[in-house]
DNA sequence: ATGCTATATTAGAGTATTCGAATGTTAAAT
DNA sequence: ATTTAACATTCGAATACTCTAATATAGCAT
């Protein structure tokens, strides 16, 4: 049973475990939009944010409702914006730190073109 | 800035991502634990433990010290804690859904054996 | 019926995770 | 100086993710 849990929690943050995604609950906190309001917003490709929506609506973590030619997605749960308010709070307190992570990220990025022949 | 933000945390909620890691942070969340006590209370091998928590260290979720042999894991910050605390609180709100996706996600596994010829 | 708009799905290539097995490393004990 | 105990790292295969491009569906308007 502990392991279920385990499991689905971890799915849950599987979810959320991509900035797009992040995005889009971000975006989905004040209330609902339609997928074309979040691309714009989010300014990336329609079929890109489709799919990101898709992953969200497997794990539950948003809701659609449908209205003639468009849907409107919502988070399906206040929980989870709050889940993302307690991160914004550790991003804070952190910052030097996280900053120091993203740059050392962006760096193991960067340099490998180069290898030793 | 905001990207930067985003990225953070989805970095964080990958290193989450893991129902081996998520009982890793659960068991550190009453105080620090050598690597040994994590292996015995989850039942896995020393190599694959010590594989996650490379990862829970890679995000400075958890901290280290080390005394004579062994070393002793700890959280870095309760306020991930709480974040697990939230998603149990989540989790018990919708358990019925979190049961029927763990079983969809378990059959989706079980299934896959034979194909239509 | 045709076309247009909004959204979803599929396909395939590139990339990243995960695991077990083997190998390193450090500190204490003999 | 060896050996043992406690951890960490590396390797390679299997699996899972993510993106772009192409295709599909559904509703509305003409």
């Amino acid at each position: 049973m502990l392991e279920s849990m385990r499991r689905f929690k971890a799915g849950i943050f599987q979810a959320l475990a991509h900035p797009t995604r992040i995005a889009i609950v971000e975006h989905l906190r004040p209330g609902e939009l339609t997928v074309g309001k979040l691309c714009e917003k989010i300014g990336a490709e329609q079929a890109n944010i489709s799919q990101h929506l898709a992953v969200l609506r497997n794990k539950h973590v948003v809701e659609t409702r449908k209205e003639g030619n468009q849907i409107f997605y919502r988070l399906r749960d206040p929980v989870l914006g709050e889940v993302l308010e307690k991160m914004r709070e550790y991003f804070l307190k952190h910052m030097n730190e996280a900053m120091d992570l993203l740059r050392h990220e962006q760096e193991a990025n960067d340099v490998e073109p180069e290898a030793t022949p």
